[in-house]
DNA sequence: ATAGGTTTTGTCAAGCTTTTGTACAT
DNA sequence: ATGTACAAAAGCTTGACAAAACCTAT
């Protein structure tokens, strides 16, 4: 609390080493920043010390969020710029990784999802479906899918967890998009028989939704994909993927997966130079930074996944 | 320049790390496809480092689609530029066309119409086998027929009408669809029993192959149908339709087809309570909105034409 | 040269070794054909690399369709010349190709039976692919279903019930299904908007797999169906059929699916005035006969449950 | 079908520059 | 607190390789 300085527009004003503290970005680093980008500019005491009010400390966030995605830090103060003097855009996105600013405003994405969700609450497939149409067609589909789709699932996710499971309306976005997808795939595992990938699913919660969307983003990617539709266990997909000669076995989760039971199932499963299993979905929020022999978890943003399968199977890697 | 333009409104510039890691492109290739064939021309910090905008990207992607296709670095460069200069094509589909990018417009119905006419042209029988039994494989009955085959018929029939009448086409492809039809009517008369069509067609022009496009749906539909292959005289017709108990007798035919013939035909008949003839096919272009007492119109579409006689047999039923 | 023009179209140019995968015919007897009678003459890249444009391979095919008719290779240059020039002969009957490979009694139902349980062992989605196309080319939906798919689900539940449930074959097929269903669904819905059918299956065994074929005969004879990926409780099936104003909920069950629990659910339930539940697959070998107020069981035959759905919907209707 | 020569293409290496987080002296 | 310095990481360019794929000709 002693940290905290009233403001005379109003707000708290925080010194570096709370800010610091608060972003986890070292106050040596915060000061390059400053000098060499000009990236966030506090005010100070008369005697010249920093104190920074909390847009400033949002603003250290936002920076964050886009070193995360890989924009490098002289870049940044562009987007930032941008963003701010064109369209402040959406902030409520319940993702961290993938939402605010990204300057063009032009398409409601907030607008669209809440579309969606109320879509598929009321059970009405031909909006379902317009809005689906739409997206793929207005977008590449990387784009609607981590902008759109992934979003929604995971919104669900939580809505659906809170109360006892309503199952009807996981039903049937599940259908949907299976729907949508089996044409996609048709045709996708036409053109493309290359990189071979088996996704199953694991039981509990929406690991079907998770796959479905990686397995659109595969497709599209190029991937042929073998889908199962039901929590295979592991041996029996490891043995699918011998017989099929496939590169890689995703296995979408939700949160509420029972990631010990797969790796029980996995230490017995016979793993002679097998191919390690990839997890996908919520659940790598439980995995982050696990990295086991056989098992590794994808990224949450089915673009980045893609990529990160990519480089596991692609000779170009 | 339209890429700076694209970036002048904004939008994050990725580090080659960032895109290698993206797409699974090795950055050394990234440069490597740079230098050795411009296939993509990222910004440039004033130093020399690249930038690459979403864009640039995508744009990655689908270099790689190619390659996953077999086609050499050196060849993809091209395609590209004709992919982003030429057409986006295909409108008249109902779902408005998945990517636009070259990928497959998801259910390319002209393209297919153009194979037929071509496999019909060269008498390819394998190919037409092909192209019907994938049609059959992939979409309902009657958005196959109203999709495909039904346009293609008018087509040919316009064409063939030009010239003077190259049989053997239009016999080649009366002959295929007629043996295709065999055995789903032997099937379907087993299944459904119940409401009874007499089809004939009248003489002159395309007429059977109208009789076979519109046999195919209401067989299909559920309707018990009895051919008569060839061009049978009314009042035979009309005893027939007593003998087998029929709900209705339809009559297929061309644009040339000679309607005052047949109406004069009909005035002789015995009408006496007899079911009204319905005429079906490109003749029903002459007839429009007509509706006499005993002789009334199909829509020219076998879909909606089968719900018309759904329509009327029901009635009585 | 209509070649180059159509080249300077564009279109994308394979490299020798992709033509040869594509078509099986060695690259260097591609190159031994080229040189010794001229078949195929690709355009070359600068540095003499043949490059082969769609017509290019297409032309290849034809080749081989000649050589597997026994035509020597020397004679086939003259025939494609013809071919495309004149109007080319077709040796045989109009259709030539139909049956004489196969020998085949009329249909041989077991034996595509067979064929296609083992596809579904082996995850061989191709050749499941083919069967599934032919036997929708060949025969109507309705046969294709109770003659072939029908008791192939039937076997394989039988057979998956004795062992411990390999899952993975019973996933694989049914997201064959799914997949093969999306299309024809997304346009049956299309099509018909009318009576309208919600379904679902019930736990254990293998009731999405009874769901889907009762949902492609359903289809194809012109409901409207909207489907639930999953074991939805009958009182949210009872709410969401309220909201899309369906007219039945067919429920699809296994053998060992619990029919008691359903009972209890349908008791628990908020019955005013609710439509009657249908139930389908396998389960209904327990429920012979039995004719509840508000629980009756559809024929395990595909075809004839759709027959009593009509007949249901029409009354009310 | 093989042999001998060429082209294609992904990757590496060397030598140098830029970027960026952190350390240290003022 | 500031600014300079530093070092690791990441880039850039040019040149070179080597395996795979091609070509021609015997």
């Amino acid at each position: 609390m002693t940290e905290k300085v009233a403001n005379a527009v109003g707000g708290p004003l925080y010194p570096i080493r709370e800010v610091s503290r608060l972003t986890g970005v070292n106050s040596v680093t915060l000061r390059a920043w400053e000098r060499r980008y000009g990236l966030i500019q506090p005010r100070r005491t008369p005697k010249g010390h920093r104190l920074y009010a909390r847009e400033d400390i949002e603003r250290v966030e936002r920076i964050l969020q886009w070193l995360n995605r890989g924009v490098p830090v002289s870049q940044v103060g562009e987007l930032l710029d941008q963003a701010s003097s064109e369209t402040p855009a959406e902030e409520d996105s319940p993702l961290p990784a993938f939402n605010t600013e990204e300057t063009a405003p032009d398409h409601d994405w907030e607008g669209q999802r809440l579309e969606v969700i109320d879509a598929v609450a009321t059970f009405d497939t031909n909006r379902l479906e317009n809005l689906f149409t739409r997206s793929m067609g207005l977008y590449p589909v990387n784009t609607a899918i981590s902008r759109l789709w992934q979003p929604v699932v995971e919104r669900l996710e939580n809505a659906w967890a809170d109360q006892n499971t309503p199952m009807a309306q996981r039903c049937f976005l599940e259908s949907f998009l299976r729907t949508r997808l089996g044409l996609r795939l048709y045709h996708g595992n036409h053109e493309n028989t290359e990189p071979r990938i088996l996704m199953s699913y694991l039981p509990g919660g929406c690991g079907a939704l998770w796959q479905l969307l990686l397995a659109f983003s595969a497709s599209s990617a190029g991937f042929y994909i073998t889908l199962f539709d039901g929590p295979v266990p592991v041996n029996e997909l490891i043995e699918a993927a011998r017989m099929k000669e496939a590169r890689t076995i995703v296995l979408s989760g939700a949160m509420e997966a029972d990631i010990e039971g797969l790796r029980r199932q996995l230490s017995q499963a016979d793993s002679q130079g097998v191919l390690p299993i990839r997890v996908a979905g919520s659940i790598t929020r439980q995995l982050r930074d696990t990295d086991e022999e056989n098992l590794s978890a994808l990224d949450i943003d089915p673009a980045r996944a893609i990529g990160q399968l990519r480089l596991a199977t692609a000779r170009h890697g």
